[in-house]
DNA sequence: AACTATTTATAAGA
DNA sequence: TTCTTATAAATAGTT
């Protein structure tokens, strides 16, 4: 556009291409940013050499004025939407994942005994050895769980009752000397106030325990 | 620049901010696609007006500029990528399906009666009612299958017992007209060889025939 | 990278 | 918005 017109079509010879791109590159990069600040206009260029090399200018963060454009042209039409190769494997992943989820609550349904119309006898049979297996864990699971409580209970149970007796001794003794425990009770009857607010003191067994320490098992 | 040198500053006139933002940003355009066509350059252009007003040039098609950006940019360093608010919405539900499979493959393991640990009693009685609510549909449901097939057989038999005796009528009959067929057995006897490559004759019980049509439930 | 003749872009005005 | 036009800016070809 100087000391000769130019045609507007590819340059042939590779160092004059070279040449031009790198002076109009930065006339290019100048004029928007010429332009963003004018105009207060977001601006974002990109531009690849032939050889392949980046170059990029934005008034703010091409990233940014990227996002905004998916933003706005998602909502005039669906048209170009940048795919996004991340976006693509991620929607792979995201069906993967659904289609796992659907399979495990395929298997909670037959664990459940819902929808078994699908399986044929071998699988039924296999889905209630599985059970079978399971239940026999989670009842003996369970049961240990129980008896676990009854002994913690028993244990307990004969630490208050030690506790007691020591107790008993303690008062019988102290009344010889002192007048101020009341003498009207048997020691037995006296001693029996102690437990008022935890258990009863004699004459439990271990189910009794249980439901008077009000355990998490009413039934 | 022209008539009169201008300051690189943004306009404060509205109307003649619109009239350059209009004008400058075709001349933008302009230059961008002779860069492009002249030096074979890939190049996209997004610009925002003050307005909010969305234009864009692009040598190919911006999406596909973009991609290439992201995967250069990805290639190179982690920064400025496009973090994309589909992006990170999908990142958020990829997240929450991975939480739910989490919770399901526990919830199956709990079935199976493994990593019990973690439960209280309440929870063990509950999963152990779920389970035996399970086995039980599953046992029904697989004894049901077993019923279903006993009759259909039993069905098959009674069809088949039929043929046979219509099948003995037919060789009585002909067996007075025709020297063609052999002579030296019982009647019963040579009307049991129809059966050789099927089932045999008589004196079968459910079982055995289950059996012997080889059903899908040899133990 | 620097020069410079020319073309191109464009500010201001209509 | 578009046209005009004087002038600033960009740049093709050369060194």
């Amino acid at each position: 556009m100087t000391r000769q017109k130019i045609q507007i079509k590819k340059i042939d010879n590779t160092a004059a291409r070279q040449v031009t791109f790198s002076k109009r590159r930065r006339g290019l990069f100048k004029k928007a940013h010429e332009l963003s600040t004018l105009c207060d206009a977001e601006i974002a260029l990109v531009v690849f050499s032939a050889t392949g090399k980046l170059f990029e200018y934005s008034s703010t963060s091409t990233g940014q004025v990227i996002e905004r454009r998916n933003l706005q042209s998602e909502r005039t039409n669906g048209l170009d939407r940048v795919p996004s190769l991340e976006m693509q494997i991620e929607s792979s992943a995201h069906a993967m994942l659904g289609k796992e989820i659907a399979e495990k609550n395929r298997e909670l349904r037959h664990l459940r005994g819902e929808e078994l119309q699908g399986l044929n006898l071998e699988e039924l049979k296999h889905l209630e050895k599985l059970l079978e297996a399971g239940l026999s864990r989670v009842t003996e699971t369970k049961d240990e769980r129980f008896l676990k409580e009854i002994s913690n209970l028993k244990r307990k149970g004969a630490e208050l009752m030690e506790e007691n007796q020591q107790l008993k001794q303690q008062i019988g003794n102290s009344s010889m000397d002192q007048a101020i425990v009341p003498q009207q009770g048997q020691p037995s009857e006296s001693a029996a106030r102690v437990w008022i607010s935890a258990d009863p003191p004699q004459g439990y067994n271990n189910s009794d325990i249980s439901l008077r320490l009000g355990l998490p098992f009413p039934n």
